[in-house]
DNA sequence: GCATCATTATGATGTAGGTCATAAAATATT
DNA sequence: AATATTTTATGACCTACATCATAATGATGC
């Protein structure tokens, strides 16, 4: 999202993080601006059964959990590395000034911003009151504009696990790996070698 | 959100929604601004069944509906008038201009989206992974700290019919009745006179 | 090359919340 | 004041998804 040495310039610091290592846990209030150099993060919550809901993945060059750091309140979900990590961080008040003194990254921010919240809208809808099938196609089709899936031979890689797929969209794993095949057989979606095409 | 002095710059106009009335529909592209000057306006979807699911209300002072402005994206949802209502719009091009002009409308454009993202959150995880029961009351307490519910002796007046309480979270009228009856049993909240207080 | 863990898979059973029907109380409209 | 509409309410029944059990397949590590 914004420029490593636009970052350098405000005292940002680089770490390293282990797979599952915890970066930021959920009601902690914000302390720093976090962007990734390199690997994988997923924000997610438990509830109080354990089970996890996955807010969103976020990959290389993006940031993540930046609204609390514009509001007086706390984080609403922990994140966690789901591989090893490097991420690039700088402190609030360095990051708020950051912002302050270049509005193009504002810009960037808003951009940013809107689009998080364009897929919370619309996935919250379908989560609400649609159904299993339903809220995997619209989550496939969604993935496909945002993440960088592949388009092969068959249609997009969905490169994701069934598992996974139920984090995103509140099912439970057999609940999709039924659905999945379900949407297979009327010919929405294409499973071959256990990999899901759209 | 922004001074109406400051939108009347780029050429804002007013105009009048009855009650009822459509003000932008779902994925259709976004052409203006919107900025309420007084009334309600609800976004909501509807599934393929008819059911809706509302996205949120937005009162007096509040725009809605930005973020497809920044992103070459369509409306995730429709918007409509609650009550008659008078709204102020900007046209894309001028609104962007504005924002390019003005940095300090920048800052408080990404403060309003880090708000709504940060409800979304909560939002999602609670209607993906929890009962109904708690994810009303995760409404309630998220509402009496955005909207303006007032203060009473029994405790904040959750101004909400059963029904948009349902729309909210993605429950039927019945089960947010039967709920808050339970809640009510177990002193989570009050219920005076049919109103709900917490 | 074997052990361990993650992922995909399938069947049986359970349950929270949805659906449908019906009605009383409150509010709005004429 | 009479009528229509909306909101709150309750009971009976139903269904989509969750839960639990069990296992085969594939990936990762030593």
């Amino acid at each position: 999202m914004i420029q490593i040495e636009m970052l350098e310039k405000y005292d940002a610091v680089r770490r390293l993080y282990k797979k599952s290592e915890i970066i930021f846990e959920k009601d902690n209030f914000a302390t720093h601006y976090y962007q990734i150099i390199s690997g994988t993060v997923k924000m997610n919550n438990f509830n109080d059964e354990g089970r996890e809901f996955v807010q969103g993945f976020f990959y290389e060059k993006q940031c993540f959990g930046e609204p609390p750091l514009f509001l007086e309140r706390t984080y609403p979900a922990n994140a966690e590395a789901v591989e090893d990590s490097e991420l690039i961080c700088v402190s609030k008040a360095n990051f708020l000034k950051l912002i302050a003194e270049n509005p193009a990254v504002s810009i960037i921010m808003i951009e940013n911003l809107a689009r998080r919240l364009h897929y919370k809208s619309v996935m919250a809808a379908e989560i609400s009151t649609q159904d299993a099938e339903h809220r995997l196609l619209q989550l496939f089709d969604y993935s496909i504009a945002y993440f960088n899936f592949k388009k092969e031979q068959e249609g997009f890689h969905i490169d994701l696990t069934r598992q996974k797929m139920g984090d995103l969209t509140g099912l439970r794993v057999e609940t999709v790996i039924r659905a999945i095949k379900t949407l297979e057989k009327k010919g929405e979606l294409k499973i071959v070698n256990r990999k899901v095409y759209r």
